[in-house]
DNA sequence: CGCCTAATTGACACCTCTCAAGATATGTGG
DNA sequence: CCACATATCTTGAGAGGTGTCAATTAGGCG
C-alpha cells in the first residue's frame, strides 16, 4: 500500500533506523513491484545514497528537477506553501515513493517542499538517467504512472476536504475518517496512531491550531474520538460521518 | 498546450461545430503528439465515436471506469461534488484531453464529474482497450504519463488557491492571474475570453456566486479588471498581483 | 412582449482567524 | 531529583469576512 499523499505511514510502528541500517536500500514501495533483479541492479547503479537527519528540507518550491529522489525509509511531509508563509500538508511520503514525482516527469518547477520528518534514506539519480531508466524498463514506468494517478486521486481528494467543505468542523472529520480507512479494528472501535501535532493537523485541512484544539475537544465531549497518548480512537465511524455532512 | 484542469479552453474561439464535421475525429492535442500513423489507425479501430449535446454528463462521481472517453472537439466541466450538492469546478477539456484519466489508469471509480459545455465529439473505448493500446505504443504511454503528471500539477495549483488563500478577493485575483498567463498581450492590458458565468468562478475558487459579484465589481472600481461583455481586460497584473497576495 | 436566467445589492447571522494568556507536557543540564 | 527551557495544548474575547436570504435589476431568447 502506498502513502504518498496519505498518512497511512502513521499507523505504521515508529522504527527509529539506525545509520548503519539505512545505507542498506530497502527495495520497498509500489516503486519496486514486479521488477526483475537485472533492473533493480540497473536503478542501484544508477542511484546514488542519501541519509539525513530530520527536519532536512529535501526538495524547495521552484527548485528545478535535476534530480530524483526515492524514499528507501523513512517519512517526508510533502507540503505547498504561501508567500506569506502559510502551509498546507499534502500528505506524507514513505518507502518506495518518489519526491515530487510529477514535476520530476514533467520537467517543471518543483511547486511543493519535501522534508524529512525523521531519520530518512534516500536513492538519488540525475532526472535524466531516471527517465532513460523508465524507457528501458517498461514495468517500472507502468508501476510510475499507476502511481502518479493514485497520487492525483489523492489530491482531489483533499481538494474535495476544502474545497468542498466549509466548517472545519466537518473538515476534521472527514480527515479523520480518511484516516480510519487505514487504521487497526480493535472492539472499542477504530484506533489510529495519532503523531501529527495540532498545528500539523490543521495544514492538513485549512485550518488554524486553535480550530483543530476547539473542534477535537468538542468531538471528545460527544464521544466520538478518545484520545490516548499518540492513540486515537473513533468508536463509532457513522456517528462522526453525520458531522463530515457524508450522511 | 493542454487545457486540463485549467481553463485555457476559455481563450480559444468558441467555434460551435456542427454535426457533420463533428463526425469526422480530430487528432488533436497531447495524446495524439508524435504518434504514428499506423498508431493512430490502430486507436481509431478500437474506438467508437460519440456526439453529445451540451448539459450532457458523461461521467458520474462513484461510476467505475469501463470505458474511457477522449475528447475530439468540445469543452467538458471537470468538477468535483458533495453530498450536500456544493461543487467544484477542476477545469476544462478540450481536444486531446482523456476524462477522467487517473480512474481510468488506475481502475479505482471516477471520483468527478464530466458535463459537456457544448456540443461535444469524443471517442470512446474500452478500458482495457485502452491499456493495452498503451502497451503496444510506448510512445503514447509516455504521452498519457506526461499528461497525467500536468493534471496533478494542475490540481496542486488548484489546492493551493483554495487551501492557502483565505479571502475571497485573493483567491479570485489569483484565479484571474493564471487565466491571464494564457490571455491576449493588447496595449491596454492582457485580455481574456470570459465566457464563465459568476456562480461557476465562485466554484472554481470556493465562493459563493453573491461574494463573485461583489469582488469582481470592487475590482472593476479599482480599475483593476474591465469588462466588455465576453471580454475581460487585466490593465496591470502587478496591481491584481498586489491584491492576490503574491507581492 | 414576456419569460427565464444571471447579475446585483443590502442586511444579518455565524463561523473562523487572530491575539493573548495560561496550562500541560517533554527534554536538558546541573 | 530539581530547575529551567521549549514546544504544544487549552481557553477566552473580539473583529472581520463570508454565506445565506431576500428583493430588485439587467440581459438573452423565443
Amino acid at each position: 500500500m502506498n502513502s504518498a499523499l496519505h498518512p497511512s505511514s502513521l499507523f505504521r510502528t515508529a522504527t527509529v533506523i539506525k545509520w548503519e541500517d539505512a545505507r542498506r536500500p530497502r527495495r520497498a514501495g509500489e516503486f519496486f513491484k514486479g521488477l526483475s533483479a537485472k533492473a533493480m541492479d540497473d536503478f542501484e547503479s544508477l542511484a546514488g545514497h542519501l541519509c539525513c537527519p530530520p527536519a532536512t528540507f529535501l526538495i524547495k518550491e521552484d527548485q528545478e528537477p535535476i534530480s530524483v529522489m526515492l524514499v528507501y525509509e523513512g517519512e517526508v511531509n510533502l507540503r505547498i506553501s504561501s508567500y506569506a508563509g502559510k502551509r498546507f500538508i499534502l500528505g506524507i511520503a514513505g518507502p518506495g515513493e518518489i519526491l515530487g514525482l510529477a514535476s520530476a516527469i514533467s520537467g517543471t518547477p518543483y511547486r511543493i517542499e519535501a522534508e524529512a520528518r525523521r531519520l530518512c534514506s534516500l536513492a538519488v539519480l540525475k532526472r535524466q538517467d531516471f527517465l532513460d531508466f523508465l524507457m528501458r524498463h517498461p514495468t517500472a514506468c507502468q508501476n510510475v504512472t499507476r502511481e502518479l494517478s493514485r497520487q492525483h486521486t489523492r489530491t482531489c481528494e483533499r481538494l474535495r476536504i476544502v474545497g468542498l467543505t466549509s466548517s472545519a468542523t466537518a473538515r476534521l472529520a472527514q480527515l479523520l475518517l480518511g484516516w480510519c480507512t487505514e487504521g487497526r479494528e480493535t472492539g472499542g472501535g477504530t484506533e489510529i496512531r495519532f503523531l501529527l501535532s495540532h498545528g500539523e493537523i490543521g495544514e492538513c485541512i485549512g485550518a488554524s491550531r486553535e480550530t483543530v484544539t476547539r473542534t477535537l475537544t468538542d468531538f471528545k465531549q460527544r464521544n466520538l474520538v478518545e484520545v490516548n497518548g499518540s492513540i486515537l480512537t473513533v468508536p463509532n465511524q457513522d456517528a462522526l460521518a453525520v458531522y463530515a455532512g457524508i450522511s
